[in-house]
DNA sequence: CGGGTTTGACCAGCGC
DNA sequence: GCGCTGGTCAAACCCG
């Protein structure tokens, strides 16, 4: 997680002419903001709330989900539902949003989900859906909404790390580029990504598209190496 | 019957 | 303190 310690995320990204900010905080989620990538028109997400101390309890998490908090989820079962311990704050760990111009919703990323939630939100007319990984280790979660300003677009936001390699592919094999960036997040898929101009078939009715770059800003120092590289920790990839 | 979805309720965080 | 909002739970329901 230091890796990147005394160099400045943001510049790195925002000097990089494929990095660009997209957009500041707003309804998708609070405190995040969001970098578009210009070559391959994937939104990432970072979360301003991210701080190291933070990153210290997500690497934790590869030791036992449980012990973490993302939610009410991971409790142990003696405690009464929907308690949560006083005082501890709900833990953020990092986050990637794609927005993607879609007919379906939900689109293939070679893990499994499940829906354990879906809520209208705010200036949003549109319902957002909420999702878990079906594997019982693996505590990553995502959300999915379309977008208020233009229904096509389907943003879907992953939370997390995946534990452990993916179900399957679909059709055979072909995975979306979202899914693909997404290894970088879970890399087990991103060994399948596609090369820009290839359009796998599991997204052959979606289309990312780019968004509206409205300011530039800076990075809080704890985003790491998580877009770049491999940010899984070691605690996790030995799992 | 098992796994996934739906949906109303509950809770925490936050702003006022 | 109160109300709003987002996130999650869990019972009921659905489906293969």
């Amino acid at each position: 997680m230091e890796d990147k310690e005394g160099v400045d995320p943001a510049s790195e990204f925002t000097s990089d002419s494929s990095w660009a900010l997209a957009g500041g905080p707003d309804s998708v989620s609070d405190s995040v903001n969001y970098f578009f990538d210009r070559e391959s028109n994937i939104l990432s997400e970072f979360d301003w709330n991210l701080q190291p101390d933070h990153a210290e309890q997500i690497d934790r998490s590869g030791e036992d989900p449980s012990e973490i908090y993302t939610g009410s989820g991971g409790k142990p079962p003696e405690i009464p539902s929907k308690a949560r311990k006083k005082g501890q704050k709900r833990i953020r760990q990092p986050r990637f949003a794609f927005m993607t111009k879609s007919e379906v919703e939900h689109l293939e990323d070679g893990y499994r989900w499940r829906k354990y939630g879906q809520k209208a939100v705010k200036n949003n007319p549109f319902p957002r859906s909420y999702y878990r990984c079906t594997n019982s280790k693996c505590t990553v979660k995502k959300r999915v909404e379309r977008s208020s300003e233009d229904p096509t677009i389907v943003i879907t936001t992953y939370e997390g790390q995946h534990c452990h390699h993916s179900a399957g592919f679909p059709r055979g094999g072909l995975i979306s580029r979202e899914a693909a960036f997404a290894g970088r997040f879970t890399p087990s898929v991103s060994q399948f990504y596609y090369p820009h101009g290839e359009i796998p078939a599991s997204i052959i009715r979606s289309q990312q598209v780019p968004i509206e770059i409205v300011e530039s800003r800076t990075l809080p120092q704890t985003t790491n190496e998580g877009l770049l590289g491999d940010i899984v920790p070691p605690g996790i990839r030995n799992r």
